[in-house]
DNA sequence: ATTCTGACAGCAA
DNA sequence: TTTGCTGCCAGAA
């Protein structure tokens, strides 16, 4: 509080960071879910471009463990080698065929409704 | 200031 | 059923 900008106020990037930051061990979420956590559920897109920067933060930001709506890793290939993702995840308990979240519905992870 | 991109999601054919 | 196209928002060039 004492900062000069409140939470609510940061960029939306930062508010991505700090929704990803948040996600559990073993879970997953989507890009949709985060955007419509953020209130713009049609932002989806916005949110994997404040990822693509994510590596510009100097905390670390588990963007392995966001996937798109079907559970496909579609930004694998943005983690230096397209495995790196996977093998993230898998070390989580995360299990990964065909580079798609195996029960990605059980993993799933709703910011909107576990934050609240 | 204007234009383009981007790790998505939803709807149409 | 699958595939493709559009819409959307905010930052970067």
């Amino acid at each position: 509080m004492t900062r000069g900008k409140k939470s609510n106020n940061e960029s939306f990037f930062e508010r991505v960071y700090d929704v990803t930051k948040l996600i559990p061990t073993g879970r997953v979420t989507s890009y949709g879910a985060i955007a419509n956590y953020l209130g713009s559920r049609q932002s989806a897109r916005m949110v994997g471009w404040a990822l693509n920067s994510c590596h510009t933060r100097p905390d670390f930001i588990p963007a392995h463990r966001v996937v798109n709506r079907t559970g496909l890793l579609s930004g694998k290939h943005h983690f230096g080698n397209s495995t790196t993702m996977q093998q993230l995840l898998e070390n989580e308990g995360i299990v990964i065929e065909d580079d798609i979240v195996v029960d990605f519905k059980d993993k799933f992870w709703d910011p909107a409704k576990e934050l609240r």
